[in-house]
DNA sequence: TCGCTTCGATAAGTTTAGATTATGATCAAC
DNA sequence: GTTGATCATAATCTAAACTTATCGAAGCGA
């Protein structure tokens, strides 16, 4: 399909305001042929004529008056689009889809959201909870931006950076505060309740234990910490839950939280994207903040 | 001021919809490095990606998305020209300037203006009602599309068509009905009334009569031809009409009228028009609207 | 892990479109 | 009739856009 070019309208707009060629084309920067020339091209595409040629001027036809409004649009829609591309450089905004693992979600996301909309107040944030495989799946195929899980992730088409390093504590009853500390030896003779099968969380907690991870043990497997933590107040068995849910799921629980001796077991939380993304210099950015929503919680 | 084109547009929503550069460049019938280097260049341009270039296919990064709909709404405003042009061709629209002197606008005019709105109901009507001389001015200037006078008007830069030929008829008392007609040396004779200077049917009139345009004569000049009428029906002398005015004018004004012996007096109306005036085409047909709204009037 | 295939980027060469300068034609004004 | 202003046309040149050929990275199957 031929068509009409940009520069033709703009050459058209320029003819129309200024009403005479020489001074048009000067306003273009072009020579006056040159005008001429596309003006006449113009012409011929659209089969109209926008400009009545007289001796003394040049005027628009009615079509010319009502082309030339539609040529200002279209101008200015173009134009915008820099304006656009000027304001997406500068500042992160439009969807922004962030995944994050359910062992996590509710113990950062508030904070990270909260100071999310604060720094981009023009971001539309999504969030997506599920395991971490999910997650890795629909980054890379590019159905979220970002996703915060524990490392390491090692897939190579994707850029992973630690946020924060947390303990595992472990829940036992309410009465059982004051029993000697539990080595991960002996852990593994206790009734350890575990988060079902492809939660991240479950396999560090088996890990720690030097138990292998994979077929479902006898206990029921729980598919929240929240869960978990009832159930260990119930009185089913002891448990393991990271640092940051502390607060949240002990808090109207009558349960009894122990830390490990050094070596403590741990995670490292952080955040993973994906290496061909354009967003990247501002993921660094966000990973910040998430850093400064996570640090103080374990202080809290 | 660099920009992006067009083409760019197309080839970036072809990217867009295709999620592939192969096929895109294909559905652009162009080959897949043109697309890559066009898309390249309009990134560079706005200095935004568009693209996320993943190995196995090929995303909108958030800025792209954004900028395909307006991109989206740009093409279709540039298609919409093209539409505009294709309609403008077509059928007459938009603004339509017309002048008419006022020895012919009271009588002509209602007719006119239905016919016209009937075969051109997108047509903005405007009426400029002076003298000739003011007509053909504006029209010389392009604030008028086209001007009906009496012919002929002899401006090189005008097209000139005859529409219809009136008599002028003489306008006397009720009870002067059944005296003898003057003949032109005896009208001279006579109280004639006639329009102010200015008025080309003034000096048809006195053309007529063999008198000398120009001075102002002793009796007072009317501005209209129903001044006209009802001071002759004021016994204040007699007057000449053209015939398309006797049906409004004697209506209600006790008055006779009557016709010339061949070679009647009379005047040839026409429209003329700007040579250089795109509409030209148009112009004639509306000539034969006028032509068709001013014939049956002298046998009504 | 090693080809094999797919797909986008890059390079070199060709074509086309747009620009320039010079000149022509028209018309109004003197 | 001559002159000056103004837009169109012609001839030429340049720069942009396109083409074909090739490269390089990444996924995929054996």
């Amino acid at each position: 399909m031929i068509n009409i070019t940009l520069k033709q309208l703009r050459y058209f707009e320029a003819l129309a305001r200024h009403g005479h060629f020489g001074r048009a084309a000067e306003a273009c920067a072009i020579s006056q042929p040159a005008l001429s020339m596309q003006i006449k091209e113009m012409e011929d595409v659209l089969g109209a004529t926008l400009f009545e040629r007289g001796a003394r001027q040049v005027r628009l036809t009615h079509f010319g008056e009502v082309a030339v409004e539609r040529a200002r649009d279209i101008l200015r829609s173009a134009d915008e689009l820099g304006d656009l591309a000027r304001a997406s450089r500068e500042r992160l905004v439009g969807r922004f889809r962030i995944g994050v693992i359910p062992t996590i979600a509710p113990y950062l996301l508030p904070k990270v959201i909260g100071n999310l909309k604060e720094s981009y107040p023009e971001l539309d944030i999504h969030v997506r909870e599920t395991v971490t495989p999910k997650l890795i799946q629909e980054l890379k195929e590019g159905r979220l931006d970002t996703a915060i899980v524990a490392l390491p992730v090692s897939e190579s088409s994707l850029e992973e950076i630690p946020l924060i390093q947390e303990s595992f504590v472990l829940v036992r009853t309410a009465g059982e505060a004051n029993l000697p500390l539990p080595n991960a030896d002996s852990l593994k003779e206790m009734r350890l309740l575990l988060l079902e099968e492809g939660h991240c969380f479950r396999d560090q907690a088996l890990s720690f234990c030097n138990l292998p991870s994979g077929p479902p043990r006898e206990v029921l497997d729980a598919s929240s910490l929240s869960t978990l933590v009832q159930m260990v107040s119930a009185g089913m068995g002891v448990t393991l839950i990271p640092e940051m849910a502390v607060p949240v799921e002990t808090r109207s629980a009558p349960v009894s939280v122990s830390r490990f001796e050094t070596p403590e077991p741990n995670r490292t939380i952080g955040m993973v994207w994906r290496r061909s993304s354009p967003l990247a210099s501002q993921l660094t950015e966000i990973a910040d903040i998430v850093r400064r929503s996570a640090e103080p919680m374990p202080h809290q």
